[in-house]
DNA sequence: GATGAGGATGATAGTCATTCTCATCTACGC
DNA sequence: GCGTAGATGAGAATGACTATCATCCTCATC
């Protein structure tokens, strides 16, 4: 059980590879986050910026990769934690690995995935307003009859991506 | 590291609990083995026999619970296998276990599935045909654009279920 | 600009659903 | 009956994820 000392993270103050995240997007965060007395760290928001920068959701190592400062345990609580106070959303695949991208209500961009059911790989593609009323009304029905308090959809359309065909 | 020796399932003859599934689904998924040179052995019917008879897909502790003479490593051999086989469907949601349903063009009853994001409870609900065709519009577009082969979709309603509330 | 306190971090160990291993069993053809 | 190929099942191994805990950081108060 010798623990060997822990090697900080260099101390040297580099300005440029800060995270880079709208103001805007920055600031809704912070309060969401206050609200339940949770403060946006240095480390939180890189995670919220290399996740604002990707295009699809990303999978933890996938997380590492773009940011090698951020330590994988603290991926985990982080995303955990930005998930429980809707900050973040986790999208389960078939996959080994979860992947999450920002919540719709930051982005303003609703959309849904297109999943690869070999290797779990995900893109986006947004719904015509014909699907969101259709699913808004199946919701409605779903309510009335179960009792469930949706909050949410997902919709996802299963297949097999080039690389994998 | 002493291994007990192996205790069989008591070797009585009980014609009472053998797998009773419909004469009809039983040739189909023998069909659709057969044509990948694989058996429907006893074990794989009473499996398939489990999820027939549930009303929303289970979980492999709830399999085994249904039928405590399928081995917990048997249950998971033999639905991967006929997952790949197409017999049966894995539904991944946020909750510990993975939950499998017979596949859909087996039991000829399409539909979707009502989650609950606490605890990954599962329930069925079926959509309009508004809802359907926008999905097939949206399948046909994301064809064109990404290259995936759609093979199927998945809507999800995410909510709390009367339980977690 | 020190100090203290509570939260955040990160290396590591632990957990547990799922998969693998391999000795045994079973079905089926000869 | 005998052989063989596939199926079974108990337990071990795997690996994504979580918990732990010593240390660090932030920030309000002196």
């Amino acid at each position: 059980m010798t623990t060997t000392p822990r090697r900080r993270s260099e101390s040297v103050r580099r300005t440029g590879d800060e995270p880079r995240i709208d103001a805007d997007l920055r600031e809704r965060v912070r309060a969401r986050l206050a609200h339940s007395h949770q403060r946006l760290t240095n480390h939180r928001e890189r995670l919220i910026a290399v996740l604002a920068a990707a295009v699809k959701p990303l999978t933890i190592p996938e997380i590492g990769d773009a940011d090698p400062e951020l330590a994988v345990s603290s991926i985990y609580r982080n995303l955990t934690k930005l998930e429980e106070l809707g900050v973040v959303h986790r999208v389960v695949t078939a996959g080994d690995f979860a992947h999450y991208e920002l919540a719709e209500d930051l982005t303003e961009h609703h959309h849904h995935h297109v999943v690869c059911s070999r290797c779990g790989a995900v893109e986006d593609f947004e719904a015509s307003v014909k699907l969101e009323e259709a699913v808004r009304d199946a919701s409605r029905r779903v309510v009335r009859r179960t009792g469930f308090r949706i909050e949410r959809h997902v919709i996802d359309l299963i297949g097999v991506c080039t690389n994998c065909a």
